[in-house]
DNA sequence: CTGTATGTTCTGTTTGAACTGAAAGCACAG
DNA sequence: CTGTGCTTTCAGTTCAAACAGAACATACAG
C-alpha cells in the first residue's frame, strides 16, 4: 500500500470538505479523490487503510460512486478482489453528476411546482399573488432544464472550445 | 398572523428539503420560501410562529439570507420591528447565490490546486501522473470560472432570451 | 431614568447522517 | 461439499450541525 504524499493528502482532504458543502458525503468524496489521483485501480481494503475508514464504509461509498457512473470495478489477473478506478475525463464526470442531481432534485422540484400551480385554489386568500410567485419559480426551473438539455447535446470538449472563443472575442473587443 | 395554505406548506417544506441536499440549512431555506411567497414583509416573530422554530433560529437564519443579499429588512410606519422581505427576481437570486458559492468554494479550490501543482515535488514517486491529474482538474475549474465570468456579464433576462433562441434554432434544424 | 419591546449571542441539548464492527451472504478453489 | 477470501447488509454508536431557550444587549417611549 502506497502511503500518501503531502500533496495527495491535501487534495483528498479538501475534496472531502468540498463534498460536504454540496451535500455529498465526505467519505464518498475522499474516496473519489483518492481514486482520481491513483495511477492504478485500488481494492477496497487498500482504500480503507489509506483513508483510515471502515471497510464497510468503503463498500457503501463505492457503490454510490458506481451508481453515479464515475467509478467502476475492474479486475486484475490473479486477484479475486475487485479493484476500483475513477473516470479520468473531468468534464464527463461533472456532466454525469450534474445530470443525476438534476434528475433527483431539479426534476422533482419542477414537478412539485406544476402540482402546486394545478392545485392552487383561486378562492383562497392571495391566490393570485401565490400563483405569480410559483409561476416565476417554475419558469426558472423550466429554463434551467432547457439549458441543461442544450449542454447535454454538446460533445465533450466543445465547452472548452466555446470558452476559448469567448475569451478571444472579449479580449479583441477591449 | 396568516396561517399557511396547503400549497404554501408544500412549497416551504420542499424548499427546505432541497436546501439540505445542496448544503443549505433547512430553516434558512424554509424562511426564504416563506418570504418568497409572502405578499408583505414579515417580522421575525411571525416567521418563527408560522414555521414553529425558535426566535433565535430565525435571527441567525435571516442574517445568513441577508449576507447573500436575497433578503432585506424593511420598515413599516408605526412599527418598531424589522420586517423582512425576499428579493422577487428569481434569476437575480440564483445569480447572487451562485456568485457567492463560487467565491467561497470554487475559488479556494482553484487556489488549492494551484498550490498543489506548485508544491509538487518532481522527485516524489508518480509525480508526473499526479501533476497531470491535478492539472486536468485545475483546467476544469479555470474553465468554470471563465464560464461564470461570462454569465455575470449578461444582463438579467438575456439568458432567457438565449434559451428561447436556442430552442427555436434547434427546432428549425430538426 | 426606568420599563418594555425587539434583536442578538451563548450554551447546552437534540437529532439525523455517517460511521463502525459484527454478522450474513456469495463465489470460488480444492 | 467445505473452507476461505472477499463483499454487503445490519444494528447499534458517534459526532457535528442545527436548534431551543435563556441571558444579554439595544433602542426607544414615557
Amino acid at each position: 500500500m502506497a502511503t500518501l504524499t503531502g500533496v495527495q493528502k491535501q487534495y483528498i482532504l479538501h475534496w472531502g470538505e468540498m463534498g460536504t458543502r454540496w451535500g455529498i458525503n465526505r467519505t464518498v468524496a475522499q474516496i473519489h479523490a483518492l481514486l482520481y489521483l491513483s495511477p492504478r485501480a485500488l481494492p477496497a481494503e487498500e482504500i480503507a487503510k489509506t483513508l483510515s475508514v471502515a471497510r464497510s464504509n468503503v463498500s457503501t461509498s463505492i457503490r454510490e460512486l458506481e451508481t453515479w457512473g464515475i467509478v467502476r470495478a475492474v479486475h486484475v489477473l490473479g486477484d479475486r478482489r475487485e479493484h476500483y478506478e475513477s473516470m479520468k475525463d473531468v468534464w464527463e464526470m461533472f456532466r454525469l453528476v450534474i445530470e443525476q442531481r438534476k434528475r433527483r432534485e431539479i426534476d422533482p422540484t419542477r414537478e412539485l411546482l406544476r402540482r402546486c400551480l394545478a392545485e392552487l385554489d383561486p378562492k383562497e386568500p392571495g391566490a393570485d399573488f401565490t400563483r405569480e410567485r410559483l409561476a416565476a419559480m417554475a419558469g426558472f426551473f423550466e429554463a434551467v432544464t432547457e439549458l441543461h438539455d442544450q449542454m447535454k447535446r454538446l460533445p465533450t470538449g466543445t465547452v472548452r472550445k466555446l470558452l476559448r472563443m469567448g475569451t478571444k472575442v472579449r479580449k479583441a473587443k477591449t
